[in-house]
DNA sequence: GTCTTTGTTGGCAC
DNA sequence: AGTGCCAACAAAGA
């Protein structure tokens, strides 16, 4: 689920919900999810108040009044969840505001993790968070794939190259574009790497619109016949399924070419 | 029981 | 150094 439309809903989620009211209480229900020890996550957080909600790429990063900011990943799985249930399934951690609501980091597989940092732009040197996707400018975007080698799906899930796309929502790019995923990106010319960037702002641009739903995507993307057997919004030709590095990813070998390589 | 899954990381090979 | 691939992590669903 979390890829960086997803984040960014949560990104507004929490700022709608959790800003302004003094956390009481902090409690980590799950240790494996704690990057920061779980007892300095609650020294940094209990007392004070998150005062902001930023991200970047699948990055949140909520910083407090003080000096400290909390900053989450979710992994392969996870939400968060504010309400006035102090129990919710897998919830790993959770903040409970004076108010009497809680903010639940919901985290099914505990792939996700919670850290404290007091410096956003050292944390995200050190994590090696690339440009966030929707950020980017088009002339940074070319300069650096320009310099890149390797295929166009490898690139684009690098999040330390470029931060915020996945594997759903790159097959969704690649197939906007008309793009085989594994096309080598040095066989690209200048338009099809202009055009990639338009495709690119707009498939996430399109999917924060309709809060990451998978079922509220537009007729013409592809995300929603991510199954074999199903048949492309565009030609109605069959959508196949490939691999690369050990991730499976679905195209339309009509609409994107049979490798353009 | 087996395989796959929306993410990241560390190890290995070239 | 950069690129590709795999296993591992964890748990749920097909």
């Amino acid at each position: 689920m979390p890829e960086l439309p997803d984040v960014e809903i949560f990104r507004r989620y929490a700022e709608k919900h959790a800003l302004s009211q003094e956390i009481q209480d902090v409690s980590i229900k799950d240790d494996k999810i704690a990057a920061t020890s779980p007892q300095t996550l609650k020294k940094s957080l209990t007392g004070h108040q998150l005062k902001k909600a930023g991200r970047v790429g699948k990055y949140l990063f909520l910083p407090t009044e003080g000096e400290t900011v909390l900053v989450m990943h979710f992994g392969m799985t996870g939400w968060l969840e504010y309400q006035k249930q102090e129990e919710v399934q897998y919830a790993k951690a959770s903040l409970h505001f004076d108010s009497g609501y809680y903010l639940h980091f919901v985290n099914p597989r505990k792939l996700g993790r919670l850290h404290i940092t007091d410096n956003i732009q050292e944390f995200s040197r050190y994590m090696q968070i690339g440009p966030d996707a929707l950020a980017i400018r088009e002339e940074d975007f070319l300069q650096k794939m320009k310099k890149k080698k390797g295929m166009l799906k490898s690139a684009l899930m690098d999040q330390s190259f470029l931060s915020g796309i996945g594997n759903i929502y790159s097959d969704e790019i690649f197939f906007q574009a008309g793009l085989h995923p594994k096309t080598k990106i040095s066989n690209l010319n200048e338009a099809q790497l202009g055009n990639l960037f338009i495709r690119m702002k707009e498939v996430l641009s399109l999917a924060i619109e309709q809060r990451a739903d998978p079922e509220n995507m537009p007729e013409h993307f592809i995300i929603p016949r991510r199954k074999e057997g199903s048949s492309c919004p565009s030609c109605g030709g069959e959508v196949r399924k490939d691999k690369l590095s050990g991730r499976g990813f679905y195209y339309c070998p009509r609409c994107q070419g049979g490798k353009s390589d």
